[in-house]
DNA sequence: TCTGGGGTCCTTTTCCTT
DNA sequence: TCTGAAGGAAAAGGACCC
């Protein structure tokens, strides 16, 4: 919320007023305002939002600068020509390897999405998400490397060093997007903020040789949107007061926490733009979206947001999935699904046993031919880290799951998640009571598919 | 013709206990 | 033993994000 000063007081006077599209009510309210906020005058708050520019792709570009400017396409999971021109040219410099060498989008068979693709790519028409075949058909000539997480991980370790070393509240969002809190960092609030976030900026181009936008704002929802207004290298301030100039003008899509489905809904509605949204009254909202949902575009649409920065958090959950390369049958395809299966338990209890987590409620995923998902999962009365338990688990709840379509995806899930020693102590204690009880899971060696 | 993987959070439904 | 209500927890699905 943007708390103490004048927005606050002043969203609630607009919010009680009966808005109408013509815009004229907007304008008298907005005199109500008054709003100023001068370099000098400290707000309740000062929430940045800081977003890598193009990040994957600039990243690869960093290794590879002879890619500059061509159409270049990052996806393809595992999938994707693993390398071999790595190992070929290992012990040389990698902007050394001749253009000609690197993989060709054309080239690739199988399934894969792309995970990123450059703007010299999406002038063909090329986007995230597009399925690599199709996008081999719009433009066969660019270039296709895989993700590597690894690489892009590093990177993202260094500017999140950057960014604390200057200001201490950061909140991680990813590996290419954290909040900030500026208000109580010497000289956070000078010119809005962007004082500092003009210094962030080049000490993250000094560490890392990457560019990112930043965005100052009341709160996290208004700084989230500023980032996006100047990309790349921007820095954009959002003031209380420039809600109806900046913000009212975007479509609601630019919300975060608006998707595809909330957007069709509203468009359903005649709902295009925020000022659209900020028009309908809040009991019309609640009438047509739910309690919670109603209420939440309510407050979003009026720049309300008083969500903090949160520093530390725990992970509620982890698993592993993977697509095949073809559908799988059950049945004609048993042994193969039962060693995914059981490799996929063996990831996630490494990934728990290497973080140090165990967990009470195992499930599984599923999606078939159609692309329809199922999930399943039960809850133990006692965590666990384990491969073997895990797969026990999971093993019980594929018995609870249609198993006639092919499939094309298979997961598991671990959730319920305890730190390892307060598991150990959860154990000693024994069941907790007033769980509840479920059959006995078959042995371990059971038939799973 | 396509549509990854790893998460979080929310709502609705189902199940269990009292 | 059955029935029904109520409340809570678990399960299932879905939307969204990076």
């Amino acid at each position: 919320m943007l708390e103490g000063a004048g927005f606050a007081d002043w969203s609630l006077s607009l919010s009680q007023g009966c808005l109408c599209r013509s815009g004229q009510r907007l304008v008298a309210a907005s005199t109500i305002a008054g709003v100023t906020d001068s370099a000098e005058t400290p707000l309740p708050r000062r929430i940045a939002h800081l977003d890598m520019d193009a990040f994957y792709a600039s990243v690869e570009l960093l290794r590879y600068p002879q890619l500059k400017g061509l159409p270049l396409v990052i996806g393809g999971g595992r999938r994707a020509p693993d390398n071999a021109l790595l190992q070929r040219y290992a012990g040389q410099p990698l902007s050394a390897i001749p253009v000609a060498e690197f993989p060709l989008l054309k080239d690739y068979t199988g399934r894969g999405v792309i995970t990123t693709a450059t703007y010299a790519a999406r002038q063909f028409g090329i986007g995230s998400a597009m399925g690599l075949m199709k996008a081999a058909r719009l433009c066969p000539q660019a270039i296709l490397l895989p993700v590597d997480f690894a690489e892009y991980r590093r990177y993202s370790r260094l500017f999140k060093e950057v960014v604390l070393s200057m200001a201490p509240l950061m909140e991680d969002r990813g590996v290419d997007e954290v909040y900030i809190d500026f208000t109580d960092v010497p000289g956070g609030q000078r010119q809005g903020g962007r004082s500092l976030a003009r210094l962030m900026q080049g000490a993250i181009a000094d560490a890392t040789g990457l560019s990112c936008s930043i965005g100052v704002a009341p709160n996290k929802l208004l700084a989230k949107m500023a980032s996006e207004f100047n990309k790349p290298q921007g820095i954009s301030i959002v003031q209380a007061d420039d809600l109806q100039a900046l913000i009212w003008p975007l479509a609601c899509r630019k919300i975060n926490g608006i998707g595809p489905k909330s957007e069709a809904k509203l468009q359903a509605l005649g709902i295009e733009t925020i000022a659209d949204l900020a028009a309908r009254p809040r009991a019309w909202l609640l009438q047509h979206f739910g309690k919670s949902h109603g209420a939440w575009l309510h407050e979003a649409a009026w720049g309300r947001d008083d969500r903090p920065v949160v520093t530390e958090s725990e992970p509620v959950s982890m698993s592993r999935e993977t697509t095949f390369e073809r559908d799988l049958h059950a049945r004609e395809d048993r042994e193969e699904l039962g060693a995914v299966f059981t490799a996929l338990c063996e990831q996630v209890a490494a990934d728990l046993q290497r973080k140090g987590y165990s967990g009470r409620t195992i499930g599984i995923k599923l999606r078939y031919a159609d692309f329809k998902t199922a999930t399943r999962d039960i809850t133990l009365e006692l965590p666990v880290a384990d491969a073997a338990a895990i797969r026990l688990a999971a093993g019980q709840c594929l018995k609870r799951v249609p198993l006639a379509q092919r499939l094309r995806l298979l997961g598991v899930r671990v959730g319920a998640l305890v730190r390892s020693g307060d598991a150990q102590a959860l154990l000693a204690q024994g069941p907790r009571p007033g769980t509840r009880q479920r059959p006995v899971a078959d042995p371990y060696t059971a038939p799973l598919f």
